[in-house]
DNA sequence: TTGAAAGCGCTAACAA
DNA sequence: TTGTTAGCGCTTTCAA
């Protein structure tokens, strides 16, 4: 039914052996032999066995990649981005996402990555121990995106930096009571990124000797609605801020339909930055920190891709830089005040700025 | 090093076959030796090799899905849902991304799934007569979403009545001058959607007896850009429209932002009605069609399962409806008429309304 | 540069 | 219900 290798060296009168020599492409065969076996292959159409070829070397030519969502756009963007490189040099993607804890529990009781994969890719999911150790023992490259670890690849960015950046920005347009939307505390010990952009947060705010007020620090859930609510909850504070640093955009864009439902202006009542550059960030003309999402899935495939090929374990940081748009703008009392950080480029949108609005009054 | 079945079968006391047996579950072991081989796999951590039993087998216990874009939302979502089912099932997933013409000529050619699936997934994928023929050549089950063609497993929605609600929802506002932004020509023959949703548009016109005027209906590239540049366009035409149908909510943002770098307003000057429901749509307070997105792809899943188990080959279109929002509301000249369209349920916003906006002035 | 042959680890007939 | 055995289709020594 189905031609196997037996059938094409048999049309090119050699042995299996020269066959699947000749079509991996190794050294030694001779030019006019592999013209001989490439031609009797294409005239049969033939395609060898994965699974064949597996079981007898060992290599799967397949990189796992393990996501928490695969609906989010950060991590479409970076699944996009790794799929690409790797489709590109020839390797299978197997995908795994876990959105929930039972398919957590259920991935690492089963391990179903186990003599399935050459390396795994980890997109930003917040890692146990237990849980990495486990990943270690497949004994593959490991490759993680924004999950610091020793001796596995890993591509990420400054979040610490990033997140100072934007409370400067605040800061410098002349703000001093600004809040702060981020995630909840995390239990996992690898998966940092919340706490750090908080730590940028806290940091900027003491160089300026500007106090954290209670309540100025809230969990909204890395989503639209709780950013949302967060949001609701400062405006209900006995002294509201006037800005608001938003670990994510989806968080910001959150907050901004809290002040829009509220018939409050942004930026003019409230300020709001966000973080990512979510592609909808441009089109609600939010001010942002943007983090390129899919280069860091090709980087981080490319570092697994090198381990394969035993080159040693690599980390980068990519840049983030201060993307301004409309939602953020002096506070009511101040003059403005010149904006500059030297940690990061800031520029204006290329699009261009948009004219500004009038204060929307409430109904 | 790496414990086969055969050291289980030896703990066990039992043979190979006895253990590949109990293992997979098959019903012709007794109770008590099965627990014993269960006991003797865990003692010894094993795990079967996918490349040996595949090879024996024939099996890959492995889907594959293709889909144009992954970064997308609507393609985030689907894969999202298809995913999840194949993984709750046992299934393994194979992804594969074909961004242009470049990697879908690759794919093609080099039809990587041959041999490493039991199934395929085809997401909005536009599929030439031929390339659709060769799929099949793979001689698995084929599921598709958005894509009819006979024989194959599909889900969807109907384009058609779906943009005939849409149009007619700005049409009973008392629109009269309505344009729509779509996409291009599509060359590929199973790749309807755009031309479906078209002629929803055209017959929906036709029908309340109104013009479509040259030059209203534009390509938009379902994209953001393609929209604002669809407008930018619309609003140069010696009549501009008064309403515009967009068949993607990205693109209907696109539009939004049109009109807001002119200094208009939507919805007072232009109304704007999208398609899809992204997640964006309900923080831009845009009107549109809210099509599932996540369930199509667990539905088509389950389809190609369903084959996979012998099932015959069967055909599904989920839902949609029209979703109210902010975006649309009366044209300035007319008085407001009823609302109303059989085919869909016409709901409010479950976040409630927004107040209404005044119109911003340009500078 | 090429060929012969022994696996790779499992499944599925067939037999018991 | 269980065991025996012959493959599944390739890769990789080892020899030539």
């Amino acid at each position: 039914m189905t031609v196997d290798i037996d059938d094409v060296a048999k049309l090119a009168g050699v042995s299996t052996a020269t066959v699947s020599r000749a079509m991996r492409g190794l050294p030694n065969v001779s030019e006019k032999t592999r013209r001989r076996v490439m031609a009797a292959a294409a005239e049969l159409d033939y395609v060898s066995s994965p699974s064949a070829s597996r079981l007898a070397s060992g290599h799967t030519h397949t990189v796992g990649i393990v996501a928490p969502y695969l609906g989010r756009w950060f991590f479409g963007q970076v699944l996009a981005g790794a799929e690409r490189v790797l489709r590109e040099s020839g390797y299978d993607v197997l995908l795994f996402g876990l959105p929930d804890d039972a398919a957590v529990a259920d991935f690492f009781e089963r391990m179903p990555l186990r003599r399935r994969v050459d390396a795994v890719l980890v997109l930003t999911l917040p890692l146990t121990v237990e849980q990495l150790r486990q990943l270690r023992q497949l004994g593959v490259p490991l490759g993680a995106i924004g999950v610091q670890a020793p001796n596995i690849c890993m591509v990420g960015i400054d979040d610490l930096a990033s997140a100072r950046t934007a409370t400067n920005h605040l800061i410098n347009l002349g703000h001093r009571r600004i809040a702060m939307i981020g995630g909840g505390d995390s239990i996992a010990t690898h998966f940092i990124t919340p706490d750090d952009r908080r730590d940028g947060y806290r940091q900027a705010m003491a160089e300026a000797d500007l106090p954290v007020l209670p309540g100025y620090e809230l969990d909204g859930s890395y989503t639209a609605d709780g950013g949302e609510a967060a949001m609701v909850e400062l405006l209900s504070l006995p002294h509201p801020p006037t800005a608001v640093f938003a670990q994510s955009d989806e968080m910001a864009i959150g907050a901004m339909r809290a002040l829009r439902r509220c018939g409050l202006s942004c930026p003019v009542d409230v300020s709001i930055i966000g973080f990512d550059d979510h592609e909808m960030a441009s089109l609600v003309d939010l001010t942002t920190i943007r983090q390129p999402a899919e280069q860091q899935g090709e980087l981080a495939a490319k570092q697994v891709l090198a381990c394969l090929g035993g080159e040693p374990v690599r980390h980068e940081l990519v840049p983030t830089r201060l993307v301004l748009r409309g939602t953020t703008c002096p506070p009511r009392s101040a003059a403005g005040v010149d904006d500059a950080d030297g940690s990061t480029t800031d520029s204006r949108d290329p699009a261009g700025p948009t004219p500004p609005r009038r204060p929307t009054t409430g109904d």
